[in-house]
DNA sequence: CTGAAAGCGCTAACAA
DNA sequence: TTGTTAGCGCTTTCAG
C-alpha cells in the first residue's frame, strides 16, 4: 500500500488540504507549516497519485501517438520529437501502433480517450476519414501526419512537396543531367502527396526547356519495391540515355541502389540516383544518398507543440504548418559535363 | 462535458451500480435491464472514464517503458516487441526516453510510478545500480534489458553472449579463415558483456588451434567509432595477413566497411567483416552484413511477457531468460580456400 | 437481481 | 493562513 495525502497530513499534522497546497503551491502556506509537510513528505518518501489528480482536475497530461509502426525509422524519428518536445511541457506519450489497419487505428483513438489523453496525433499512411472524423468529434487537440497522402482540413505539419521536388529536380539539372527520370508510385490516388511532387519535377523539367522527362510508376514506396522496378527503369535509362533517376522515396532509391550493385551498374559513376525523405539510412548507405530531407524529428516536434498550444490556449497559426527542406548533397548523384 | 455512468444510469432508469455491472460483467443483470442499460450506452456513445477506473481498481492497464532514444533501430524493434504484446493484453505503453542520462532515467522511473504503472522496462545503455534500486523499490514488476552490459540479480532477457561469440567466430573458422580479428570496445568495464563474446571468440580460436586470436579495441559502440578504427584495423590486417574481422557491433562493421568502402578496400573479396546484432540496416545494406542475430523483438516481447505473467501472478520461469540465436550469413563474409 | 452508500486519492470551493 | 467538505467517475460492499 503507498503512501497517500493522508499519511502525510496525519505526519505533519496538518489537514489535507494544506498538503495539497504546498505540493501544488496552488495557496499560500506558512512558511512553518510548509516545512513541517515537507519533511513529512520526505520522510515518507510521499508521491502524489496522479490518477487521483487527474480525475479532479481533469488533466492526464498524457498524449496520445497512433503509428503505423515504430520499426519505420521515419516514424521513430516524428516520435522522438514527439516525445521530446511533450516532455518539456510535461506530458507523457502514451504509444499505439496500428500496422496500417483503419479498424485498429480507430480503436486505438476510443481507447486513447477513455485513458483521457488530452490530445492525439496520429501517423497514418494510407487515408482514413472515419477515424479523422471519429478523432475530431473527441473535440481534443488533434494533428495528423501522413508523407504519402493529404487530407485537407485537418490539422497537419508537412513540407511543401511541390518545392521540394521542384528544387532537387533543378539540383539534377545544375549537375549536368539532362536526361532525368521520376519514379513514382500510387500516383493514381485523389490524395496522393506524389502529384505535388511529379508537378514540381514537370516544372523544373519544362523550365529547363531542353527535354521531356520521364516518368515510371512503382508498385510501392518500399526498398523491395525499389529492387524490383530495378529491371524496368535500368531498361528505360538505357533505351533514353538517362543519367539520373528521382526516386518519390529514400527506399525506393536504395532498393534500385542495390539492384544496380546486384547487376554491376555503379552509382553514381554509371548512374545518379536521388531519394526523397533522407531517413537515417540515406546518410550511412553507401554510396551516401543524395536526397530531400524531410524533417521527420521536427514535423513531430512541431505536432505536439501545437497540441501544447491549443491546450494552453495560445495563438494557433494556420492549420497547415511547413517545414523548411533541404536538398542533402551526397554521393549517389554526380556532376556530368 | 462527457457522458458518464450517470448519464448512462438516468436514461435507462436504473442505478449507476448496474450500469456498472453491465460494462463489468461483473454480476447478474436480469436480461431487460441489461437491455435497457446498453441501449443507453448506445444513444449516448459512452464509454467509462478509465482514471476513474484506475482510481479504485488501481489498475491502470498502463505499462511504463523507459529506454534511450528510439531512433535506435533496435530499441525501436524492442519497443515494438514490447506494444505489440502488451496490447495483447490489453495494456498501454507509456514512453520515455532518458538519452542516455541516469538522472533522467530516475526521474522518469518516479514519474511513471506516479502515474501509476503497473509495470516498468528499462532499457539501458549504461549501468545504473542506483536507477535499478529505485524501480526494485516500487515493488512492481520490472525488466532491465541492456544489450552492452549485464546487471545480475535484476530481471532480464538476452541472448546468450558466449555462445553467440562462439559459434559465429566457427563459422568463421569454417569459411577458411584463420586469421580472425575480433573488435572489441570497452572492454575492461566490469559489467560489460563484452566479456563473455571475448571468451567465446577465444574459445573457437583456441578450439582450432592453428593461430592466436587478434584483438582490437574501439572507442565505442557507433558507426564512427567503426569508421575511425578503419585505419588501426587495415594496418593490423595487413601486417598479420588477417582475413576476417568480428566486429562486436553491427555498427562497428559497417563503420568499418564504409572505411574500407572509401579507401577502396573490398568487402568481402579483400576482406570479410562480420557484425553482431542484426539491426535492420544489417539486411539493407551492401555488401550485405553477416552477423549475430539478436531477437530485440522477441526480447521485448518476452521481458513484457514477463511483467504481465508476475501482474497476473502466473508462474516465472527463472530471473534471467536466454532467447535463442541465429548465424545470419549473407555477403559481407565470404569462403576463402 | 437491484439500489444505496462508501470510498479510491486528490483538488477546490467555502468557511473560519 | 488553515480546516472542512463536496465532489471527480467509477467499483464494490452491504442490504434488501
Amino acid at each position: 500500500m503507498s503512501v497517500t495525502i493522508k499519511d502525510v497530513a496525519k505526519l505533519a499534522g496538518v489537514s489535507i488540504s494544506t498538503v495539497s497546497r504546498v505540493i501544488n503551491n496552488s495557496k499560500p502556506v506558512s512558511l512553518e507549516v510548509r516545512r513541517k509537510v515537507l519533511e513529512a513528505i520526505d520522510e515518507l518518501g510521499y508521491k502524489p497519485n496522479e490518477v487521483a489528480r487527474s480525475l479532479v482536475t481533469r488533466k492526464s497530461n498524457l498524449i496520445g501517438v497512433i503509428i503505423t509502426d515504430i520499426g519505420n525509422s521515419y516514424i521513430a524519428q516524428m516520435v522522438r520529437g514527439i516525445e521530446e518536445v511533450g516532455r518539456m511541457y510535461k506530458y507523457d506519450i502514451v504509444l499505439s501502433s496500428s500496422y496500417g489497419n483503419p479498424d485498429t487505428e480507430k480503436k486505438f483513438a476510443q481507447l486513447l480517450r477513455s485513458k483521457q489523453v488530452e490530445g492525439i496525433i496520429l501517423v497514418s499512411e494510407k487515408n482514413n476519414d472515419e477515424v479523422i472524423k471519429e478523432i475530431e468529434d473527441f473535440r481534443i487537440p488533434f494533428v495528423y501526419l501522413n508523407k504519402y497522402y493529404s487530407n485537407l482540413n485537418t490539422p497537419t505539419v508537412s513540407i511543401d512537396n511541390f518545392e521540394a521536388s521542384f528544387k532537387m529536380t533543378k539540383y539534377l539539372l545544375g549537375l549536368g543531367h539532362e536526361k532525368i527520370l521520376y519514379t513514382t508510385a500510387q500516383e493514381e490516388n485523389e490524395a496522393s502527396l506524389e502529384k505535388f511532387k511529379i508537378d514540381g519535377y514537370k516544372k523544373a523539367i519544362r523550365d529547363n526547356g531542353k527535354n521531356k522527362g520521364f516518368l515510371y510508376s512503382a508498385n510501392g514506396f518500399g526498398i523491395d519495391d525499389g529492387y524490383n522496378m530495378g529491371e524496368d527503369v535500368i531498361k528505360l535509362v538505357k533505351e533514353n540515355n538517362i543519367t539520373a533517376v528521382f526516386c518519390c522515396q529514400d527506399e525506393l532509391a536504395i532498393g534500385l541502389i542495390n539492384y544496380c550493385y546486384d547487376n554491376h551498374i555503379k552509382v553514381p559513376e554509371d548512374l545518379s540516383i536521388c531519394g526523397y525523405g533522407d531517413t537515417k539510412i540515406a546518410s550511412i548507405y553507401r554510396p551516401k544518398l543524395t536526397t530531400v530531407k524531410e524533417p521527420y524529428y521536427d514535423i513531430g516536434a512541431v505536432a505536439i507543440r501545437r497540441i501544447i498550444k491549443k491546450l494552453k490556449d495560445e495563438e494557433i497559426e494556420e492549420d497547415h504548418i511547413y517545414l523548411p527542406i533541404r536538398i542533402m548533397k551526397r554521393e549517389s548523384c554526380r556532376r556530368i559535363k
